[in-house]
DNA sequence: CAAATACTATCGATAAAATTTATAATTACT
DNA sequence: AGTAATTATAAATTTTATCGATAGTATTTG
């Protein structure tokens, strides 16, 4: 058995095709037929159902494939210990956003950090953070952003920037006359929130330590998006918050409609977080510095106060 | 990168010589300097610093090894994965034991086990409980023998038997003159226990509910194995608890001092543990029919309470 | 201090293997 | 039935792994 061969088996599980898995790993058609026959020898298994069209992996064969899977990405790893070693920044990179910082931060470091570092391959995923946490563990992911803290043992988190909650309220609702509001004029009531599962939601939910808080049939309006919670809030559904860097992009006629909270800013943590076992460290120190280098400018707020993202439930 | 050539590396890494590895892997001396210079080539750094004598593994290297030992663990497994499949008993299987355990349950199984499993490669390790979580999950071992319950996540449990504590109390002792013994006769002040860490002693300390727990300093005399207990306790130190097994073990006369508490007898729930995984799972379930096939003649105690092992400071 | 010892690297030869090109066999599709 | 698509087989070629012999280099020993 060779790493060879195990990655021919995957190429071809993959493809569900000899030919077009030997387009892949740039080899001729035969030396799959062949290498995979010799694994299929040596396990005396047939890892392949060459009978059905297109082929199938036999039951055997998926668990093959699945151990397979295993030892050639701790084979892959070998090259990331020895760019470790020698500080070398670049390779592929795996990197998870949850939803509520895709699109307001992405936009903000992208292209800095692609001009800077111009042989790490950053592989962008939106994703939740359960979804980040447990892709983390199970080193299909090399390091993600998210709000803190998460409390879990085998994950580092290193704090990016805090950022404040603010308060979209529109002419008709009943704080809209205020400058500025603070944590005990909100009403659980009357806040537009994003969909269940959204962390976001959780750090505002957290945020109105409402004795309302368990009657959970109250929240009827609840979206996937701030644009839209935006809009439902003009129509005079309510007020709704947001996230501060959210807030940089809207127009300036809504911008009328911001209302600060007092000190200290209620805020979210974001941070980059990545395994305890730090491989790739030099890529995640890139980012890091690159992310709070670029955020530092468009956040500058002191005096806040952290609202933590509940356990369960979280995007 | 071979799997071969990682193995060379892990050969010489634990032989610190080239000669010697090259005998244990079954080539010659050049084989293994040409290939490990091929693969330093490849990653281009340096594994072993061939200046120092004996060879030493540089800085980078430690860490190739140690990804290497991965990689070639999860190249074993494949050949587990396909066992499994076939139903095929066989291989090399590692357990581990707790050493209160080991030396009596240990001759009951073991010559009956080889001889029904002749293709099984039995290794077996006396372990501390807290050893053998580690390694299961490191699936350094394949399964083991402890007390239970663990309260595990990542780790199963199938329980063997339950094995009642029994009271060795000489002649002396105030509790000599009865018949049976109960829970609410034990003062911890006058048992003889095994030393901290055992999870023996832990299950022991459960049994005796008194306030005076915390007193820790009260324990003065402590030992490692339940023979050297029996002696102190002949001396007239105090009495001991013994797990059954190694009541069935002692002289007649020491039989004598013997006495077993009331029902329901207190008891330790003894468990064939393993990962989640459940690769070998047929060598798996081999052990768990052998040996409770075993001990069923063995112990024959109905009405037991089970006295769990503590979280912290097992053996 | 020189000889012996122990160990690793290098060289050339050879055996083993992986890969390729060419082609046959099989299956699916029209 | 004929064509297209796909996998298997065969023979040739290239590449790689291993070995035996030996050179080189420390380390130890008499």
């Amino acid at each position: 058995m060779t790493i060879t061969q195990l990655k021919y088996v995957l190429a071809v599980a993959e493809h569900q095709n000899f030919t077009k898995a030997a387009e892949n790993t740039f080899v001729t058609q035969p030396t799959l037929s062949m290498q995979i026959q010799k694994l299929e020898d040596e396990l005396d298994i047939l890892i392949f159902d060459r009978s059905k069209k297109p082929i199938e992996l036999t039951d055997i064969g998926k668990k093959i494939v699945s151990q397979a899977r295993n030892i050639v990405n701790e084979a892959d790893r070998m090259q990331d210990v020895v760019d470790q070693q020698k500080g070398f920044i670049g390779g592929e990179f795996k990197l998870g956003i949850i939803p509520t910082i895709m699109p307001t931060l992405l936009p903000m470091f992208l292209r800095t950090f692609t001009k800077r570092y111009p042989k790490v391959q950053l592989k962008i995923e939106e994703l939740t953070t359960d979804e980040i946490i447990s892709k983390i563990s199970e080193n299909h992911l090399d390091a993600a952003i998210a709000a803190t803290p998460l409390y879990q043992e085998k994950i580092r988190e290193r704090a990016l920037y805090y950022e404040p909650f603010v308060g979209y309220i529109p002419k008709s609702h009943r704080l809209a006359e205020k400058k500025e509001i603070e944590t005990a004029d909100l009403d659980i009531e009357d806040i537009l929130l994003l969909e269940d599962g959204h962390c976001f939601r959780d750090g505002v939910v957290n945020l109105c330590k409402s004795p309302k808080l368990h009657a959970d049939q109250s929240f009827q309006l609840e979206s996937g998006s701030f644009e839209t919670l935006i809009k439902l809030s003009n129509e005079g559904l309510g007020m709704t918050l947001l996230p501060y860097l959210h807030t940089l992009e809207i127009s300036e006629k809504q911008k009328d409609n911001l209302r600060y909270f007092a000190k200290p800013h209620p805020s979210r943590e974001v941070s980059l977080i990545y395994s305890t076992s730090e491989l790739k460290l030099q890529i995640i120190n890139a980012l890091y510095d690159t992310i709070s280098g670029v955020v530092r400018g468009a956040i500058a707020f002191q005096d806040v106060e952290i609202i933590s993202p509940t356990k369960k439930n979280r995007k």
